[in-house]
RNA sequence: GCGGAAAUAGCUCAGUUGGUAGAGCACGACCUUGCCAAGGUCGGGGUCGCGAGUUCGAGUCUCGUUUUCCGCUCCA
């Protein structure tokens, strides 16, 4: 089976199982808008306590936030986002690249300009030393020509971009006759324009409505309540502060399922550092962040750092951490120095002075922060890429089996009594209403218990327990392993503590890197 | 966004030159069996993605549209 073959099957199996649904479905769906089901929502929130637990139970210098998704529309001037993704774009049809509108205008005013200097310079070749070089500009039939025409596309242009009017713009475009330096054809698209932000208005129209934007990342919620967390919790840096929360971006693509969707979930840690320091700190999460991942035991080859060669403008040292997805190695998390640009930029533009104290040397300054900020969703498809599994048994049976670790596994335990009937339902219920108070429990008694097996198998419950006509006899019940198909036999009073045991979160913990 | 392909029951699919929709699995009830899925009986479930057009008649032909997948592009 080829990967291409075995994404399809995966999706299909989270649809089928009720992991991921698309949006809306029954109205045709919403391109690039997935809904968790009641399995997808287990696993989404277990990946969630998983690394909240790691950030903020295990790190005693690392504090929690929930900041809203509605700010204040300057945080996105401060932050670049604004301006920075508001490019007016056109494709040409035949080569299929595509240009900034503006920039493709920019270069035919830049060749008229050409243009009109290669005359001057002929002019001026020709007349010597008597050359009057404003007056031949000023009245040469030619260049005044040249002149009127390259000024009136000019000024078209900047009223087209302050007006925003794209139709105009490709107007400017056609009447200009540019083609495309590739193809070299003049058969282009409309102009669009890509902003990455969501627009919404807060407010009644009536008073001058506020437009306010859906947050593009969540780091800024953090940035902005800085000084709020450092001097309510009296952090001393280094300290950092994590947050889980959805963002939003109008991405002019969004494919490949769950990977890259509109709306999306993040989980992101903002580290804040003396300047000078922050190299040192951001070698140091690459590796705990690394452990992170590993310590799910899906094999230390499916993971890879891949550095970016350029940055953002925020940033002086990036890193991506990559998985082996079915459609190749793609980023899961990113590790940035983002250095002091989001707190100077927040003091710049708010006015207030934010900075931190050091009361050791009695120094102001603006700390350096080292993010890591993975995505949520791109966490849940790993977890299921890397899981789902289809086994040949022996005797050429298969056999679907979702492999998830089971501290994040949606459903801990199957409590299954081997035939329904001889009182075997009901010591199973009893069991499973022991069990539920700490741990995702399901109960089934329908099909024959090999069907029950390979029904748990698929949604990828770590344990099945059933009981069996010797339950009745000696208070004992057997327990199957998902991933060995084995069954051990444990006593009733036993079952709570030993399933804690293994699915408890603990286990992963032990296997992290922690820098402290 | 461009190009290609696809869309029929919860799932996988069949459906002849255009003639009022089928199978297997799944699901529900009952019976039977009982440790690694698919015994029996009965039953529920589809305006064939959506909208037009051609036609006496469209799941089938034409056009548009939506969604998904693949390639390119874009983003990070």
């Amino acid at each position: 089976m080829t990967q291409e073959e075995l994404f399809k099957k995966l999706v299909a199996h989270c649809k089928e199982y009720g992991f991921i649904f698309p949006s809306s479905e029954i109205y045709d769906g919403l391109s690039a808008v997935y809904d968790y089901g009641q399995l997808g929502v287990e696993l989404k929130n277990n990946i969630k306590r998983y690394w909240w637990d790691s950030m903020i139970k295990l790190h005693d210098n690392i504090v929690g936030l929930d900041a809203a998704i509605f700010m204040h529309p300057k945080v996105w001037e401060a932050s670049g986002h604004v301006g920075a993704f508001n490019d007016p774009l056109i494709d040409n049809k035949d080569s299929k690249k595509r240009y900034r509108a503006d920039v493709l205008l920019e270069d035919w005013l830049a060749k008229q300009d050409d243009k009109i200097e290669k005359e001057v310079e002929k002019a001026a070749k020709r007349f010597g030393e008597a050359f009057d070089r404003e007056k031949y500009i000023a009245t040469s039939p030619r260049v005044v020509e040249l002149k009127a025409k390259r000024d009136e596309v000019h000024e078209r242009m900047t009223k087209a971009l302050n007006d925003n009017d794209l139709t105009e713009l490709r107007q400017i475009i056609i009447d200009c006759e540019i083609a495309c330096p590739i193809s070299g054809t003049r058969n282009w698209t409309e102009v669009r324009q890509f902003n990455l932000m969501f627009k919404t208005q807060v407010g009644s129209l009536a008073e001058g409505a506020n437009t306010i934007y859906l947050r593009p990342e969540t780091a800024q919620g953090i940035f902005v309540n800085f000084l709020n967390v450092q001097k309510s919790a009296r952090m001393k840096i280094p300290f950092g502060i994590a947050q889980i929360g959805k963002a939003f971006r109008n991405e002019i693509v969004a494919r490949q399922f769950i990977f890259r969707m509109r709306e999306f979930e993040q989980m992101e840690m903002q580290f804040f550092v003396k300047p000078g320091e922050e190299m040192m700190w951001w070698n140091r999460w690459k590796e705990t962040r690394m452990s992170w991942h590993r310590a799910l035991g899906f094999g230390d080859e499916n993971y890879r750092f891949h550095d970016h060669e350029k940055l953002a403008h925020y940033a002086n040292a990036a890193t991506d951490i990559e998985f082996n997805f079915p459609f190749g190695f793609k980023e899961v998390e990113g590790i940035h120095s983002r250095t002091d640009y989001d707190l100077s930029r927040h003091a710049q533009f708010s006015g207030k002075k934010i900075q931190y104290y050091d009361p050791e040397t009695g120094e102001s300054y603006t700390p350096y922060v080292v993010e890591t900020s993975i995505g949520v969703d791109r966490m849940v498809l790993q977890v299921l890429s890397a899981a789902f599994h289809e086994e040949q048994l022996e005797g050429g049976e298969s056999r679907t089996v979702l492999s998830i670790p089971a501290p994040l596994a949606p459903v801990k335990v199957a409590v299954l009594p081997l035939v329904k009937k001889d009182g075997l339902p009901e010591v199973a219920l009893q069991i499973m209403h022991r069990l539920k108070f700490n741990h995702n429990v399901q109960y089934d008694e329908k099909d024959s218990i090999g069907k029950r097996y390979r029904r748990q198998d698929a949604i990828g419950t770590p344990f099945c327990v059933t009981v069996d006509h010797q339950t009745l006899e000696d208070q004992t019940v057997t327990i199957r392993d998902r991933d060995t198909m084995e069954q051990h036999r444990v006593a009733i009073d036993q079952l709570e503590q030993i399933v804690d045991q293994k699915v408890g979160m603990r286990q992963l913990f032990d296997r992290l890197k922690l820098y402290q």
